[in-house]
RNA sequence: GCCCCCAUCGUCUAGCGGCCCAGGACGUGGCCCUCUCAAGGCCAAAACACGAGUUCGAACCUCGUUGGGGGCACCA
């Protein structure tokens, strides 16, 4: 049984510094998982400390994104909470205060080393292929003369104290104990010059205060999780469940997902973002059954989840730390299998926006009866325009060649064309039941093979040579119309005749 | 360069010492169904990175090698 039957605390805590991809989305979804199938609080923290890396719209994008996925928060931003403020940059005076009270005990000390000093050592250090670490100058500091520089106004900042031996062990639900050698870790800059707050200390300081239970991060923070560890021991805090997830691969499985990389996927109509996967006819079922595929199984044969399967069997006892490639090819085939999964008013509703966008003007009566012909032909919602566009359109442009049957002239077609004509304005209305039979005969009496003939009548009456079913089509466009399809499709094959 | 993490079909994965000459899924090839295209069904090719060790027995445990990834900021 997962050790968290318990209801959980947990958060998301994106910095809106860029846009929310699938990497980001998938630690959410694990968090509201957990939040849900334990009954447990998802709290959304926007790590916005950074003024300088602000960037307009990022924190809207992000919610929207969330929302689109049907990951709501319990507490954060627009709802509110009994933790909050939920944005950091709303809290620099109550890390200020947790930095003192490092100072007071010994367990950080003032920094007076300028940039430009830190940058020189640096380059020192990397020519001569040392570790790149603090040299420990203000460590040395006496503590009283140090208090009062910083009365003074010298420009100074606040540096955690990793003691010089021993060692640190550390724990990762996923990877279990990790042992790393004080030595090894660096004395990280706290508090800044302009007195804001780092995210080594405020997202500790966040965490405690909110009372997080599970931490779910990217494993990029395994780094500097000994410090973050450092840092909670320090304050004598209990630490959280730590989960450090395994970052996305590009498709190749060469190197992890870049700017430049996500460019190239856009033009093979793919996107690692969000708010682009709902562009793109991408339904956000498929989405999160995806993404919690990646990294984590329920066992060995079942892959199809919806939100709520997931919520009942999601576990992070089945979590795997192995990094992971995206595989779009295998997106669109889930996202196939929860478009079928929908019901046709459902997809009506999703599909119409797609038809819209596409210049199209929808019927909405002739939409329900489109929707379930193309339902188990498409693989994204906007795949439906380019294969069923021709239902709400008044005539029809048909490619002359296309229009000859397979094997045929086009007089031959003309002349099977004309039969049809004759045949179908025989009948009372066009659909399955009234027309098949007739229409196989039809074929029979031509000495043509069903497929010849119907593929004929498909150019004529859809415009293309793959369309979805040609009688239920043609049920739908409508006696009149079809007829008047047809005839233009006879002219054609005259003047080429 | 230093620190840390990871390692099963092309990709996502099951496997936690004998059930595995390795199971499922996507993709690929073939067949069936069929008015085109899909969907669906069936079949096939396709993997335990390498080397030592532990053990009666290793994909599973240990060590090393190799490969991949992350980090080394007054970013998060």
């Amino acid at each position: 049984m997962t050790p968290s039957t318990k209801p959980v605390r947990v958060r998301f805590a994106p910095s809106p510094t860029g846009r929310l991809h699938l990497g980001g989305a998938r630690t959410a979804l694990y968090d509201y998982l957990l939040a849900r199938q334990t009954g447990g609080t998802f709290i959304l923290r926007i790590e916005d400390i950074d003024l300088k890396r602000y960037v307009p719209g990022a924190e809207e994008e992000l919610k929207q994104g969330l929302r689109w996925l049907g990951l709501e928060w319990d507490e954060g931003p627009d709802v509110g909470g009994s933790f909050g403020p939920y944005r950091q940059s709303e809290r620099k005076e109550i890390y200020l205060d947790y930095a003192r009270q490092l100072i007071d005990q010994g367990k950080a000390y003032y920094c007076f080393c300028t940039p430009q000093r830190l940058a020189s050592m640096r380059e020192q250090q990397q020519r001569s292929k040392l570790p790149i670490k603090y040299d420990g100058t203000c460590r040395q500091l006496d503590p009283g003369k140090a208090a009062k520089r910083v009365a003074a106004g010298e420009p100074h900042v606040i540096r955690f104290k990793i003691p010089e031996e021993g060692s640190i062990t550390i724990h990762d639900y996923l990877r279990g104990d990790i042992v790393v050698e004080n030595r090894t870790i660096d004395d990280y800059i706290l508090i800044r010059t302009d007195g804001f707050a780092l995210y080594h200390l405020a997202a500790m300081v966040d965490d405690h205060l909110m009372k997080i239970s599970h931490v779910i991060r990217g494993s990029e923070w395994l780094s500097t999780f000994p410090l973050h560890a450092h840092i909670i021991r320090a304050f004598g805090w209990e630490e959280p469940i730590w989960i450090h997830l395994s970052i996305f691969l590009k498709p190749s499985g060469k190197g992890k997902m870049s700017k430049r990389e996500s460019a190239e996927l856009m033009k093979d109509g793919y996107s690692i973002y969000i708010n682009d996967l709902q562009g793109l006819g991408y339904v956000p079922e498929a989405v999160l059954n995806c993404i919690a595929l990646m990294g984590w199984s329920y066992d060995d044969h079942t892959e199809f989840f919806t939100k709520e399967d997931l919520i009942q069997k999601f576990s992070i006892d089945r979590l795997n730390p192995a990094p992971a490639a995206i595989n779009f090819t295998k997106f669109d085939h889930f996202n196939g299998l929860h478009i079928r999964n929908l019901s046709i008013e459902d997809l009506c509703n999703r599909v119409k926006p797609f038809f819209l966008n596409a210049g199209y003007k929808v019927d909405d009566q002739v939409l329900m009866q489109v929707t379930p012909i193309i339902q188990q032909r498409i693989a994204t919602l906007e795949e439906a325009p380019t294969m069923a566009g021709f239902f709400f359109e008044e005539h029809v442009y048909p490619n002359p060649q296309e229009l000859i049957g397979a094997k045929m002239t086009a007089v031959d077609s003309a002349n099977a064309l004309r039969a049809v004509y004759d045949l179908l304005s025989s009948l009372p209305r066009i659909d399955t039941e009234t027309a098949e039979i007739p229409m196989r005969n039809l074929a029979d009496q031509l000495h043509l093979k069903a497929g010849q003939l119907f593929g004929i009548i498909r150019v004529a009456v859809t415009g293309k040579t793959v369309s979805p079913p040609l009688i239920e089509s043609m049920a739908i466009i409508g006696k009149e119309k079809v007829l008047e399809r047809i005839l233009n499709g006879i002219d054609m094959l005259g003047n080429m005749a």
